[in-house]
DNA sequence: ATGAAAGCGCTAACAT
DNA sequence: ATGTTAGCGCTTTCAT
């Protein structure tokens, strides 16, 4: 409401029942250096007296920063949006900022018209800069925000070429270790489920499959590869589907727990003994593992670290716009747990 | 960032470049009536080869709305985020705004630092309004930001006597018409595993569960009545101490429908029937019921109409700031889905 | 160390 | 129907 609420003061009535001039206020309030500390207890006294709040906009227009910064879920499913790892990085954002002065503000981007708005919001400078989880190989909003100057870093990349500053896990990695694991225990019938294959994490999972078996020398059939949607149903289906085409499976990655955990479903189904006929290992997405099977061996991500790492990004751009876009690569752990 | 990012466009630049005056450019973007068609297209035509998004620092400033609202979780505990009950009160109050231009920020608030920088960040004037989730009793932050005039909206309410304006489902009469349904199914010795008794609707749910064994003119004994936390593992524990302290107990209500599936394992371990021996209902706190025993009587909560109701009030009182607080209860069901 | 003054870009009231 | 003007409340030189 600009409605201008009433009784609201403003820096010039402070200014004089402190019988200083403006500029002494608005020093006092931003702690700026130079205020004799009598003046400045003055003025702190008038503030507490009014219970004068600045008014944000007034600042924004007079040139500083908005103090806020935006995390971003463009995501059509809403059903993610519970998704652990959401919930995860939301906190580790939330913690990276919390002693600062920045408002952290999520907001949910689903349709073009929502994308629209978030544009204008942020163009429109009512924050500093602008973080983006779970972004689609297609969605052109990272390059709609960085294209105008704004300060923007994205949790994952959309293809080998990402433009714009990110932080990724090392999926391929990951993955690459996960079979080797796998392979180590012997097992030569490696299958894989993907994520969808139009999200570069999982292209980056399959990669760092088929990379391992071909270093280890070791044969990869395409019938050993079926893709899933990343959600424990997919992971049911899709290994319900390798059982039947290739039996001789000994041995599964999966691009995330869900998946894994819908395929132990489907191996115990079929009457496998897992992990003695079938060992399988998923991507984990949460790093507590709670909504899944508690024995399974899964690919750690670093979700603490990338919440991190991507809120020390976006502050970095936002004292230094200047810099070019930068990307951080961050270590997967494997987390042996048993069924594995 | 105030840092002027060049090449931002003004007002005044795309008036220029349009041959018109500042106001006929403001009342173009505001779809303000009287301006000639003609006049229209040419300001658009300026706006569009100028790339110009207002300034909404300055036009917050400028006296008119800052066209965004909060939707605030107050909620220490941050496994709570991903809960669904959560994700669904966000999506539908996401929905409700869709067709509107204002912003929906979604925050958190977990410390008294970032209590006190919302209220610095809402009186400021960056949103027009505030809903709150998951407001604990003792919380004074919907005081604090009553009562500088911001128009506020509860989900739930910290007491009988909530002061600010509230949506709420109706926890009492859900609580009575499960226990009425247990009865009609022929039990009498019908327990309660409360929410943590320190939340309101914890105390509701109680009530509910009282007055409907009262009304019946059925028995309650104080050895029936459980409190645990609205998690599993304490549905678990709760219903452990009832059957070990009152073995007669054929019929249970839980507070949540995660305590339920709680109690469900704790029966089942027993080697008691359910829903034979014992009948078991529970509080759903999500309209899907994905996470829970799909077999589990549960009262809904509609959070949909919660959603939407509080983007209601809080819109009314945003466009009429002189109205008195108001309350909506809204009515819960009762699913049978069998195991009651 | 502090006051005065010039905007920041927009809306709205007032002219025309 | 459209142009003009006076602020909105703050930060930030520039004087002093």
């Amino acid at each position: 409401m600009g409605r201008r609420r009433p009784g609201t003061p403003t820096l010039e009535e402070v200014a004089a029942l402190a019988g200083v001039g403006r500029g002494t206020v608005s020093r006092v309030i931003n702690d700026a250096a130079g205020v004799k500390e009598s003046t400045r207890r003055a003025v702190q006294r008038a503030i507490a007296e009014l219970g004068y709040v600045p008014n944000l906009a007034a600042r924004s227009l007079a040139g500083r920063r908005a103090d806020a910064v935006a995390l971003v879920m463009t995501e059509p499913d809403w059903r993610q949006f519970g998704e652990p790892f959401f919930s995860e990085v939301v906190r580790s954002v939330g913690d990276a900022l919390t002693d600062t002065k920045v408002q952290l503000l999520l907001t949910l981007v689903r349709t073009d018209a929502e994308r629209q708005r978030l544009v204008e919001y942020a163009r429109g400078g009512r924050v500093d800069g602008v973080m983006l989880m779970s972004v689609h190989a297609e969605d052109a909003l990272p390059d709609m925000l960085a294209e105008v100057g704004l300060p923007t870093v994205l949790l994952g990349r959309r293809s080998g070429e990402e433009s714009v500053t990110y932080v990724d896990a090392d999926n391929a990695g990951g993955a690459r270790g996960a079979v080797a694991h796998l392979l180590g225990l012997g097992r030569r019938s490696i299958a894989t489920i993907t994520g969808p294959l139009d999200m570069y994490v999982a292209q980056c999972r399959l990669r760092g499959y088929r990379e391992a078996l071909e270093r280890a020398g070791v044969e990869s059939r395409p019938a050993w590869t079926a893709e899933g949607d990343f959600s424990a149903g997919s992971g049911r289906r899709a290994m319900a589907g390798l059982i039947e085409r290739a039996p001789e499976i000994d041995g599964v990655l999966a691009a995330s727990d869900t998946m894994a955990a819908g395929a132990l479903d489907a191996l115990r189904a079929a009457g496998r003994r897992v992990p003695e006929d079938v060992a399988v290992i998923g991507f984990d997405d949460f790093p507590l593992a709670q909504h899944t099977d508690p024995k399974l061996t899964t690919v750690r991500q670093p979700l603490e670290e990338i919440g991190r790492t991507m809120v020390r990004l976006l502050l970095e751009e936002m004292e230094e716009p200047e810099v070019a876009w930068r990307h951080v690569i961050l270590r997967t752990e494997l987390v042996l747990r048993g069924s594995a």
